[in-house]
DNA sequence: CGCAAACTTGATGTTGCTCAAGCTAGGTGG
DNA sequence: CCACCTAGCTTGAGCAACATCAAGTTTGCG
């Protein structure tokens, strides 16, 4: 059974599809489950780049810190994607697990070595960075040019993407409060405030803190784009 | 936000730069050079993205837009970098001269072929990719989690490492305040009076609006990473 | 010389932060 | 089984940083 969840887990990484099978068993070859629970470090700002990882299961969180402990979370990371692509070595920020987390672990070496060996393999990993820049930049426009009602309402769309949800569904919400906020440059309590204004103008649903109910996705998106009129 | 500039000795790009000759060559083969004064743009965000650029002399803004106007700016592009590396063939930024440019121009298909073909091409668009994603996530630390008076210092310190100076130096500030207060998130006054109250500090001089020049860099290099104690 | 664009400065306003309670739910031990 | 404890969440009151609105100033250019 062990075995079974093994092969069937590698089969499945994003990593592997679309190369080739002897490029994908190379992969294969050079890569070890890992597994982390919740709160723990993958690796910190300032460590070491000897991996590359790919998430197979669970969601974590990428960061950068001020000197005085201010955060700023880049990204939250779900199954499929990809970390420790660094460029220097040297990890820019730290990744931690917000749930249990198994990981697909490459050595950096191995992995080196396989960019240049395996067709098509470059390619992949660059049309992987390249969208990641793109969502890094969708994100600066959301930091420096949003209000709180628009940081929040992308927020919540982009956790119903993520989990494939696109009419009016219910949405899991994995990460704390602090979290949403330090990834949207705000305070849990305006985070807090924000979702029961929300709630109180009929757009969400608020079972429990951690499940979010989308009731009213078009006004959601409006105000995610900053289109919505006024109020809030 | 970009990688430092490359030199660009031999080859004069580049991206030619570290390939072997054949393949600097074929690089050449599919390029053309192009001209654009100040303010005209290169591309804006939805195009097609049939070109892949290299900045060879010159600055570009790079943006992104909500539909009331609001304008992030993404990047200040300098001589060296590039830009059009678009995941989905379409553009996700707009970009606009700041200052006369020349620009090297790369058509996408011819471009996509040379990855494949050139050993080693892919891999050094890989790093350059990579360099962005981390500075992007820089900017979205100083966008989320930084005071105006942090952000401003950040801005000129990064300008005067993109112009190679690190001592007391003259830097050339060659876009307006508007464009940054756009990457900083601020508004031009915030810019503006920001910069006042550091001239008045003594930590820069202001000749004329566009030339400043850093007079206390250990102070204003505190000052960005959050470490100052107080006032301002 | 006059105009326009960019910049600076001042007065006022608003958004989101800070500080301060209370609330809720899940986990632990009696 | 229940009472307690704690971490996370919500809500409220006051405040500060930055935005907005409104003049003025400077500079480059026709």
């Amino acid at each position: 059974m062990q075995a079974q969840a093994f092969s069937t887990t590698t089969a499945e990484l994003a990593l592997a599809g679309g190369l080739s099978p002897q490029g994908a068993s190379h992969l294969m070859a050079i890569s070890t489950l890992q597994h982390k629970a919740p709160g723990e470090t993958l690796f910190a700002e300032g460590d070491e780049a000897d991996s590359v990882y790919e998430v197979v299961r669970g969601m974590l969180r990428l960061y950068k810190l001020l000197p005085d402990g201010r955060r700023q979370i880049t990204g939250f990371l779900a199954a499929g994607h990809f970390l420790g692509l660094a460029p220097e070595g040297v990890c820019v920020y730290t990744a931690e697990a917000i749930t249990e987390v198994t990981l697909c672990r490459y050595k950096r070496k191995a992995f080196d070595h396989l960019i240049d060996e395996v067709p098509g393999f470059a390619k992949r990993l660059l049309a992987v960075a390249s969208h990641e820049l793109s969502a890094a930049q969708s994100q600066m426009l959301l930091l420096g040019r949003k209000a709180a009602p628009e940081k929040v309402a992308s927020f919540l769309l982009m956790m119903a993407d993520q989990q494939g949800k696109d009419g009016e569904a219910m949405i899991d919400i994995p990460m704390t409060r602090s979290d949403i906020g330090d990834y949207l440059g705000l305070t849990i309590e305006t985070v807090s405030r924000t979702l029961t204004k929300l709630r109180q103008d009929g757009l969400i649903a608020l079972p429990t803190p951690d499940r979010i109910k989308i009731r009213d996705r078009d006004q959601l998106e409006e105000l995610a784009e900053g289109e919505a009129e006024a109020a809030l």
